[in-house]
DNA sequence: AAGCCTAATATTGTCAACAATCCTAAAGTA
DNA sequence: TACTTTAGGATTGTTGACAATATTAGGCTT
């Protein structure tokens, strides 16, 4: 994500990689406060580029920080993650939206080539959430790219699915949801297919609209602590 | 929009500003090619804080940086602006709605008499397009922060709206448009005041797409040249 | 015993020198 | 004359040392 086009890959760059995977990862849970120091050692970096990465990803909303006091990884409340569902129910709409008007055909055809695959994903690693999330993000990437509106990509790419990944690897596993996800993936593909937008933008608010209620029934049942 | 709880504030902190406002107010104009000994002479500043404040722009998406190449002020090409406001439609639209779900009725009292002050100011400074930009940037700041969607007001207020301002001098003064403006968003506090989320969600809507469209036809007019 | 103040420590913020890379302009060749 | 090549200069990227500040632990007071 780090600006495909630039050829020369700086040490902030490498730095900025290394944090954010890291992060979304769980391996920096939210919460942590992190050293400077620290994250030197562990990435074999020096301070210059890890704090310009430290500044992007404050930027971004990943971490937050307090002068002099220390970094740490954003913590979001249920109500915060609840929020991000809705941002992204209008966003993601307008996205599919505009896939719709502007994806070639070959895009399309690839897209339900890895609706497939996908499918196959499913039933093979049966309950694997690694992988169906895996298979979700690649869903939606490909639709936020499709919309040929950079900005609306950079920040759902670049923001929303960052913060939205770092809490999946605890609320994915939902019996059955899987299966009927990838149901409402075809349809939104399909409306795609045949150019209709307005279709299209209304399955994609549904579909994510379906996601938040998802998480919000899991958090009033007292699965899902943050 | 720098962490208000933030007590010290930092050289890099002051870069930020700096540079941020100097982009919006077209002291540095966009496709400007900036070296940042300019910027370490011209701001009294050092190129580390300077460093990490590029480094943060750029993940906003003000800058454009090309490793070892150097940096330059974005510059959005006439598509890339319209659909800038494709993006602020949805999500201000989103914003309305849970802004008339929860501001308060204090918030909304306030509201309600900046749009008076608004009103005046236009009478006032005719034709004086910076103080309309101003006055509509506070009544969407206003709504922004009103939704209480912390990761929503930081989107708009962090990222669209700097972008969006970068454009405004070119593309403010359309005769008659001030005075409509001003009635729409009458007419959407007063859908907020009936805490009818709905409405407020589809006048705001209406509102973003009747400036685009304004926008596009300046564009087709050949009057707005990027 | 609890709370406040003080000082030491560790961490962050800042700086200036060094190394690596790109851009430009001059020279040479087709 | 126009294009390619190469060397120089300028600019960016990186580093490690130095300065400033918040935290924490310890002692003191109430």
């Amino acid at each position: 994500m780090t600006d495909s086009t630039s050829q020369t890959y700086t040490r902030a760059d490498e730095a900025f990689d290394c944090l954010q995977t890291a992060i979304v990862k769980g391996d920096l849970a939210p919460g942590d406060k992190i050293g400077e120091l620290d994250l030197c050692s562990r990435f074999e970096l020096t301070r210059g580029p890890l704090r310009e990465a430290l500044g992007r990803l404050e930027s971004r909303g990943l971490l937050v920080r307090r002068p002099h006091a220390g970094v740490k990884v954003v913590s979001l409340s249920a109500s915060e993650l609840v929020e991000l569902y809705r941002i992204r129910e209008v966003m993601e709409g307008l996205a599919a939206r505009q896939a719709a008007e502007r994806m070639t055909d070959q895009e399309i055809a690839d897209l339900q080539a890895t609706l497939d695959a996908h499918e196959t994903m499913i039933d093979e690693a049966q309950g694997q959430a690694y992988y169906q999330a895996e298979g979700d993000y690649d869903f939606h990437h490909r639709i936020a790219t499709g919309s040929r509106n950079i900005k609306l990509a950079q920040m759902l790419l670049g923001d929303l699915y960052y913060m939205v990944r770092m809490y999946r690897y605890r609320l994915s596993t939902s019996a059955g949801r899987p299966h009927r996800a990838l149901g409402e993936h075809r349809r939104i593909v399909e409306a795609i297919a045949q150019r209709d937008g307005e279709l299209a933008e209304f399955l994609m608010k549904r579909h994510i609209n379906a996601a938040r209620k998802n998480i919000e029934k899991k958090i009033q049942e007292g699965v899902l602590t943050i």
